[in-house]
DNA sequence: AAAAATCATGCACAGGAATTGCATTTATCA
DNA sequence: TGATAAATGCAATTCCTGTGCATGATTTTT
């Protein structure tokens, strides 16, 4: 259980301390992206300093992506596999439920490609969807 | 001169005191996006607040639309004619310069329908495509 | 196995931005 | 003109990202 999350973390170059293991664990259970301040209640005890930090790591060691879903602040969901979040053709969709603020990643959704003016060359693109998910609908 | 810009605030239902014509004049004169920091310092012996809440009500009215590019702070551009940016078939692409840091409304590129599964319900849409523009890649 | 170096963590704090409350001024309307 | 409503400016709050530094833990080297 733990030892699955320990051996996620080493394939990706990252060193399993507890205080990862917790976040990574934090992580897997969500069905939404959360966000820093959504890990600190579930931490109380820690700090945000490191709960940033950590998230960062995870980041750059292509664990998590981040999704800027225009709430103001960042929020991170665990890359599934073959989750090239890196690579401009595989970023997916994300939708935000503007009812539970929550945001989730449709992983099957690619972003389409736009043909741009010669002008503009595209690096990355960012797709968020708004409206109310099913939870909220229903 | 002065003149149009008051018709137009008039048009939109807004009343146009000195405050509201000089940033709507600001506004026309910009062909990327601009934030409120841009603003503030175009009109450095203004209110940050004011200028906050004259975005707000321009953007209420339907004068200007909103645009989150990733670099944690709204900017806002004018909407062009027929710019039906609380329609969710009509929302354009934008484009966010990692150079220039500048964001660019592209009116004529709109998102893409997603046919997402059945249990979202979308509303609206943002897509900022990043990357270098035309300015700063030549 | 001990020392050295590297990495992770926690605390304090700086800085930027959105947003609200309230008092004052300005404009509208009866 | 007087009453009412709206706009503005100032102060202050809140929330978030991000940095500096000291301490503790882990890995590496000798």
């Amino acid at each position: 259980m733990i030892k699955e999350l320990e051996i996620k973390l080493k394939q990706k170059g990252i060193r399993p301390t507890a205080m990862r293991l917790l976040v990574l664990e934090a992580l897997s259970g969500q069905e939404a992206a959360v966000s820093l301040s959504d890990l600190e209640e579930v931490f109380e005890k820690s700090d945000r300093v490191t709960l940033y930090r950590t998230l960062k790591t995870f980041q750059e060691n292509g664990l998590v992506h981040s999704i800027d879903d225009g709430t103001g602040a960042p929020k991170y969901a665990l890359c599934e596999e073959g989750c090239e979040c890196n690579i401009e053709q595989d970023l997916h969709v994300h939708f935000h439920c503007r009812m539970c603020r929550e945001t989730f990643c449709l992983p099957k959704y690619k972003i389409p490609d736009i043909d741009l003016p010669g002008e503009f060359i595209p690096e990355e693109a960012n797709l968020v969807v708004k409206g109310v998910c099913g939870k909220c609908s229903a």
